[in-house]
DNA sequence: TACGTTCTTTTGACATGTCACAGAGACCTG
DNA sequence: CAGGTCTCTGTGACATGTCAAAAGAACGTA
């Protein structure tokens, strides 16, 4: 039995403060963008459809872009297609895929919710932030980020 | 019709950066946790009940203090209570009110699941910080995490 | 070509969170 | 102290995520 290594004081201190604004930022910024009439996940995939030419991804390409499962992807899609946001069709080159694209709809609602999105961004997170703090969060999160799942 | 002000190439970048930070380290921990047989809620209520002498907590203190809404507590109390982990009891000081305390079972399977816990958020985040890089980190997340609501 | 295996999407059952509201108790004021 | 109002918890309807499995298509090989 080797004895448990507990938290000394700064890790302790840092981590309670991660902790919340792990919770806090994507809260706010949910609640933000559910104003401008879209949720989180509904705006990630429709900017995320729409960084492609033609605004068409396979489903699994897409799943592994956003790091969503497959299974999610599917019903939040089929949850958009009955809102007219995207559009599903049988992938011609592959029987078993699935293409999803952009509606005109989609494209306008999203175009519609970024200028606000990215103010609110702007409001909870990058103006308070420095450059130096701006770099050294990028290197950690990266770091993090990149390690092993 | 003001013009939108986009994210500049590092703004850009630290926020890619931390997005991909927010979704995966909160999955992570709770992968691991999973594994110790508690989902990350779980262990929330649990820990925090058991800060308290006594371990009991009423329903809105507590949810006041995770940030929670009171009824998502109410409800993942009531799954709580049904799997033993902690018990409620009328408050005999406001009719209304409700008292949470942890059971016997609920302590021992917090205490069983802690070390695993602690030792996940040191591989997983503690471990690849610099003790200056965790002095910035929480200094920032304090920051943000401070901002009004 | 025929077979078994692997891959891909969808679906259904279930866990969990949100929102609005019901019901009961506490509080305030004339 | 009576009536209206506020506060608190719990509940029901619904949105969203996970997991396991079904159904069909593609692939590899004898």
């Amino acid at each position: 039995m080797t004895e448990t290594r507990w938290l000394d004081a700064d890790e302790e201190r840092s981590w309670r403060a991660l902790r919340r604004l792990l919770t806090a930022l994507p809260a706010r910024l949910g609640r933000d963008l559910t104003a401008l009439g879209l949720s989180s996940t509904d705006y990630e995939v429709l900017s995320t459809l729409s960084e492609r030419d033609g605004w068409r991804w396979g489903l699994k390409d897409l799943a592994r872009k956003m790091e969503w499962s497959r299974s999610r992807l599917s019903h939040h899609a089929a949850r958009m297609e009955a809102r007219g946001l995207i559009e599903r069709e049988p992938d011609p080159d592959d029987g078993r895929g699935s293409i999803y694209h952009l509606t005109d709809a989609g494209f306008r609602t999203l175009e519609a919710a970024a200028p606000g999105h990215l103010d609110s961004v702007r409001r909870r997170l990058l103006d308070h932030l420095s450059r130096d703090e701006l770099a050294v969060l990028e290197r950690i999160s990266t770091r993090i980020a990149d390690l092993p799942d």
